[in-house]
DNA sequence: AGCTTGATATGACGATGATCATGTGAAATG
DNA sequence: CATTTCACATGATCATCGTCATATCAAGCT
């Protein structure tokens, strides 16, 4: 049985997990820090290590909590084909909301430089298995084997999207992020149909 | 005339910003710390405010110097044509090479991340402008408009490139890491010959 | 030679961040 | 209703980082 206090205390760790998931997104591994999320939280720093054993430890927990709330959002559809569901991706992807809302969106693109210089081995490690279950969500696969093919595609579809919704995020003009997205979406139809 | 001490001071600011620029590619806006870059140039951190006015200064002329070096290596070669061109930047780029040596690689893909939460608006500005460039350099053009169906091809190529060249840096596995940038050099030559 | 300038060194300061020891008050248990 | 347990708060500690005031010492100038 569930006793409220049990309750109570899950309910924190939930609310700790959603507040380092955005600041995580946002601002990164170093802006992510305890005293702000937990104030985001809506709890005092030092609480922070009654719910995680370490700094380490939230950060992957929050990584793969914002990736398990981004997942539902790509494979939930009824698509007729699978050329017409990475395209439908793809428009859902690089796109200016997604764009604009870092906190909220896929944390592979928001951390995607900062993962190879972190000191942090098991995040390294979260990121890594994130990286290639996303490459199989994608394709609809369980395995490289199942499909060849569809996995290869995956695999330069997700790279051009992280890599244009990067690109997009940092250029200082609306007219050319906005043109760096719509081109890329172009370039994906091309690599699947190709 | 350039007196010793002139020489001298030069000298230094040029280690500093080399020993900079590779911390600042290998670890990010927050690794490469004034106490650690001074160090690196064989100088003690106190010292630094007689070559930079703050920090920031600081990244925004590390970027530079970074890119200023990367463009050499991509610029000068005759090809006979662009797209024999463009494939050839694609196999430098998305190279195990390139990938395992990120302190002396391209410092877009390296802060591909970062740069969108940095608090240094200097700093962003700068990779913009080096965004936008290198858009440019890829094309071989001056302005979009003097090639539009290029310069967009270069849009794709950058995003793919830069995608590619993280995902590979941050797949846990050498043979899937490999195969990644295979698989994105292949997709590079199939949206060049469009 | 004596004075000035400037490149670098030394060391201190305040801010911030991670971690941890201890205190508190309310819920659970008997 | 007394006791225990536990979620959370308070506050201290130690490390790191950016900045800056001051000191040193050799190069240049008169």
């Amino acid at each position: 049985m569930q006793t409220s206090r049990a309750i109570k205390k899950k309910d924190s760790r939930h609310r700790i997990l959603q507040a380092a998931s955005k600041r995580l997104r946002r601002e990164g591994l170093d802006g992510a820090s305890i005293a702000t999320v937990m104030n985001d939280a809506g709890l005092t720093h030092g609480t922070f290590n009654a719910h995680f054993k370490n700094k380490d430890e939230l950060t992957i927990e929050a990584f793969k909590h914002s990736l398990a709330q981004s997942q539902p959002r790509w494979v939930k559809h009824e698509d007729r084909s699978w050329q017409q569901r990475v395209r439908r991706m793809a428009a859902a992807y690089l796109n200016p909301t997604h764009r604009d809302h870092k906190q909220g969106g896929c944390p592979i693109a928001a951390l995607a430089s900062e993962v190879s210089s972190s000191s942090a081995k098991g995040f390294r490690q979260s990121y890594s298995d994130g990286v290639l279950s996303t490459i199989l969500d994608i394709a609809e696969i369980g395995d490289r084997a199942d499909n060849p093919e569809k996995y290869d595609q995956s695999v330069a579809l997700l790279a051009l999207w992280i890599g244009g919704l990067n690109l997009s995020r940092n250029v200082d003009d609306n007219i050319k992020s906005d043109h760096i997205l719509k081109v890329c979406n172009q370039a994906s139809a091309r690599l699947i149909d190709g």
